[in-house]
DNA sequence: CATCAAACGATAATTATTTTCCTTAAATAA
DNA sequence: TTATTTAAGGAAAATAATTATCGTTTGATG
């Protein structure tokens, strides 16, 4: 994703493009999903004056403008990504690395709502373990 | 699981049996699962005086020693409940009410390996929509 | 009951997040 | 291009959440 599709998003949602949302953006399509002081210590980078609150004040209103999501891991810091289709997440425990992985949960959806009687919107699952550097002892 | 093995429970990881631990433990029970405010709320019940920090301690301690177990469910604060088998979660997004659901992942948990050759330990999986209740417009 | 360490409550300190307020800059139109 | 409008930025204050400190109390042990 380009930084004119980038500004293209953002003008969608009625949100100025400004240089630290591109930035934010761009930083979250580099390294895939991020925390909160992960992100501004790379904004910082590019804008060493920006403020935290900025960074703070942005992430909340693009995830309210479901441009970016939260993503709450088990022991760890939440991280932040842009919004894609949905996808699930893998989590080293060693490392910390996050990483994507698109599988199709609508079996063990079913049967949750079959066995609840909840009617489900939505799956969010985390696998925790090793990555494939930190199984080999690397 | 009554006082007697609660306090079993505390006694083999090494800690003193106090009447506020037991409290939040109880309430555990009664309630399943429980965020900080709801906790102190329930421990203030039985101990006006008890102090925030002490339930603070507490829960970090319990959950340490792996008596307690904390869940993050998206959209909402963390919730702590005692540990069990593992399982997943269902979570009415209208009245906020939080379930177990047993479900069999290895399923989806082999897929996972397979696609990202991670060594996967640990799935937790939180299933997001609306209750029984909140469905039927209740 | 006496002893001792751990846990408690009160409160201070720290860390995280949000708000305020004034200045700056992006968007839009002249 | 320049002027106007308004959202967004930065700095700092305010608030919320969590953790640490410390003197006192209490559970465990003999
Ligand atoms: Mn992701
Ligand atoms: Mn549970
Ligand atoms: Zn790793
Ligand atoms: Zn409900």
């Amino acid at each position: 994703m380009n930084t004119q599709t980038i500004a293209l998003h953002l003008r969608e949602h009625n949100l100025k493009v400004t240089p630290q949302r591109l930035k934010i953006v761009e930083s979250l399509n580099t390294y895939g999903h991020l925390n909160i002081d992960m992100l501004y210590a790379e904004v910082q980078k590019s804008y060493p004056s920006v403020s935290l609150a900025t960074v703070y004040k942005n992430i909340a209103l693009m995830t309210e403008k479901q441009l970016l999501e939260e993503v709450k891991i088990p022991e760890s810091k939440s991280v932040f990504e842009v919004k894609k289709a949905p996808h699930h997440h893998l989590h080293c425990r060693r490392c910390g690395k996050i990483e994507d992985v698109v599988i199709d949960c609508s079996g063990i959806c079913r049967i949750a709502e079959e066995k609840s009687g909840y009617l489900v919107e939505r799956t969010e699952t985390v696998f925790s373990g090793l990555c494939p550097d930190c199984r080999s002892g690397s």
